[in-house]
DNA sequence: GGGCATTAGGTAGGCTGCTTAACAAAAACT
DNA sequence: AGTTTTTGTTAAGCAGCCTACCTAATGCCC
């Protein structure tokens, strides 16, 4: 009898990818035989995990059935949780998006975004209904250093929340599936990698610039965290023109690239004493005059794009990526990436190739569900053996 | 019939750490019944790669007999390729080292030192003659970034070459074993994991300060190369008070960073138009002033630990390691210990642990030693299974 | 020194998870 | 209609382990 333990899981695997599959096909791509196969599948339909999908005609030969991840498999919900926004999404097992939804954060502090994150994701359960199974996990993307133990972060003070607070103790009491927490820009970075620029792109770095900056990096395909969860602090970086530590206001230790976020820029702006025409109340009419040819909003674009350059450069010297992903409300703007490139390829003996994000602001929800599915398949997996197996 | 397969792997694997073993034992560290381990011992016994080694007394209980890799398994030589000095060991299977040599480096120059190199492992496989077997694998340490090809490798001033050029190929005529290429400093990294300050920590940065500076970085126990090798050339940093490229001279992109190399110091030594008593011609006379207490070298040493720590600040930023390992002629002087550390607590928001070399001058040896090593270990165990397997 | 407890090592038989070989079924091609 | 081609099933077998049981050889205790 054959085990649906080892060969069940390499069937499986080869289906999450949502590609229906014939029994030989599955055969060659898993190098088993195709007896073998024909029992893993038979004890998959049987469990429910995979359903026939078809036949293919118009070749000679017999014709051979198809075969798929069932749609009652499971599912999987993402929350990206912002300062301004709240969005989420949902998507079956084979990563196929079925839901999405946008609020504006109501309210701030621990409780309160907690409570708003668990009704939208119970308006996204009751979404989705009952056709795709059950909810398997759920990718919760939020601002801040999450901790070792993955459930404590801190330093979200977009969230109005400065010391360390627990996000998921309250959620997983109104949800019912494990939840999954990992720092915003570390999932951009993710979510570039399964669905943006950096596709097979197996070292590289997502720079978030939003309010503040942060830097998500990946390596032979895997998160780079760091030792505290404190690896891309960027804001830290010492920079050349930074004030030392102790001869600042605020901010604690942050550096330089702290002010490259909206906030900088913005005090940047206050700073000039005059303005030709009407003075920018905002980040993006900042870059609109800028790309209608108001000097001094050129001057503020361009020091920006040369202080993100820097915080490459920085990059580089330490990491080396082979592609740096630009991204986040500031960061994102296409203006600012003839003068990072510039000022990274004078610093950087090696410069990376520099992209703006082909996510956008979906870049962090994109990442959140696909760590949401990676442990739900790597659940399912382990399942496939555990329960009894026959 | 036992396999010799994965089971003789597991139980070779349980071998190399060269703590001999009996059957019993080896049975539970693989989790393998008792029969199976004692097919397999039988069939590594007589391919020749263990052999009896005694048996244990004193137990009640019927004496078992101990088993531990055979000498004759083979050994490694590692080659460390400085521009002062080339370093040579050599290493039984289980990593016992057994021969060790040093000679100053003569001629500048791909061919030359090639040559040399050549004639040290010549002596050295002399020496070891034919007592441990064959020689499995090379292990070369050099200054310079290796190239993704693993053979040739580009900016070694040190061996009087600029451009890029191999090393590999004329040796590989003249030894008749696999060599394996790494960089220096990330050599270095590796050889505290393995048997320095670094032995449990999985993400850890070394920044070695010699004629010129370098950080090797690891992350979850394996090395950060970069994209393009360059990871950790921190000369290109850009920090407080560097000068932008192109004001610069000489050195081509590399910032300030540069300067905390010997060369830099002593550059700012020679800046420094008067000097109380002797002036001292090298960074080690200028090292013994400082623990003397002159204060002119006591200032030029701060400033020089105030560099490294900017440095390690950066690493912080970008990568946040749980330690940094101070190497290099340079970098490894304790006098830089106090003000380093004061410079990085100063900066980075979660310092990491900062230690002196554990290995002093031989890291990079060991490094070296310790890939040849795995390499030669890894081909052991596949070839386990490949001649025929009995 | 003899019996007993304890541990090591060997043998026999059996189970699991695959394999290959052979065959039956069902389509396209000629 | 017959041939070719591919799919799917069935039967038999084998590799690689395991368990159960047995024998061997020691220390310990009286």
């Amino acid at each position: 009898m054959v085990s649906v333990d080892s060969s069940g899981r390499m069937v499986l695997a080869a289906l999450l990818d949502s590609v229906p599959m014939t029994r030989p096909e599955l055969a060659s791509r898993t190098s088993l035989s195709r007896p073998t196969i024909s029992e893993v599948v038979r004890r998959l339909v049987e469990i429910g995990l995979i359903v026939d999908a078809g036949v293919r005609r118009g070749r000679p030969g017999r014709v051979p059935t198809y075969y798929r991840l069932a749609p009652t498999a499971g599912y999987v919900v993402a929350v990206d949780v912002g300062g301004d926004n709240l969005r989420v999404a949902a998507a079956d097992m084979s990563g196929t998006v079925c839901f999405e939804q946008r609020q504006a954060t109501r309210g701030a502090g621990a409780g309160r975004v907690a409570a708003q994150v668990a009704r939208m994701i119970a308006s996204a359960t009751n979404a989705v209904g009952e056709q795709l199974g059950r909810l398997r996990r759920v990718g919760v993307s939020a601002p801040g250093a999450v901790h070792a133990d993955g459930r404590t972060m801190s330093a979200a003070r977009n969230l109005g929340e400065d010391g360390p607070f627990d996000l998921i103790t309250p959620l997983e009491a109104r949800v019912d599936a494990p939840i999954v927490l990992e720092n915003n820009v570390n999932l951009a970075a993710l979510g570039e990698r399964w669905r943006g620029h950096a596709l097979d792109v197996a070292t590289f770095a997502f720079l978030a610039v939003g309010a503040g900056i942060g830097m998500g990096l990946v390596h032979n395909g895997e998160l780079v965290r760091g030792a505290h969860g404190a690896a891309g602090e960027v804001a830290y970086l010492p920079l050349p023109g930074s004030v030392p530590p102790g001869q600042r206001a605020g901010r604690g230790k942050a550096q330089l690239a702290d002010e490259a976020g909206a906030y900088g820029v913005l005090a940047a702006l206050d700073a000039r004493r005059s303005w030709p025409g009407t003075r920018p109340s905002s980040v993006e009419e900042l870059f609109a005059q800028a790309a209608a040819g108001v000097p001094a909003a050129r001057d503020l674009v361009e020091a920006e794009a040369r202080q993100l350059g820097l915080t490459i450069a920085s990059a580089c010297a330490i990491f080396d990526p082979e592609l740096v992903v630009l991204g986040g409300g500031v960061g994102r703007n296409p203006l600012l990436l003839p003068t990072v490139r510039d000022t990274v390829n004078a610093y950087a003996p090696f410069p990376p190739r520099i992209e703006t994000s082909a996510l956008g602001e979906a870049a962090s929800l994109t990442g959140a569900l696909f760590v949401a599915l990676q442990a739900a398949r790597a659940e399912l997996l382990r399942a496939v053996s555990g329960p009894d197996g026959g």
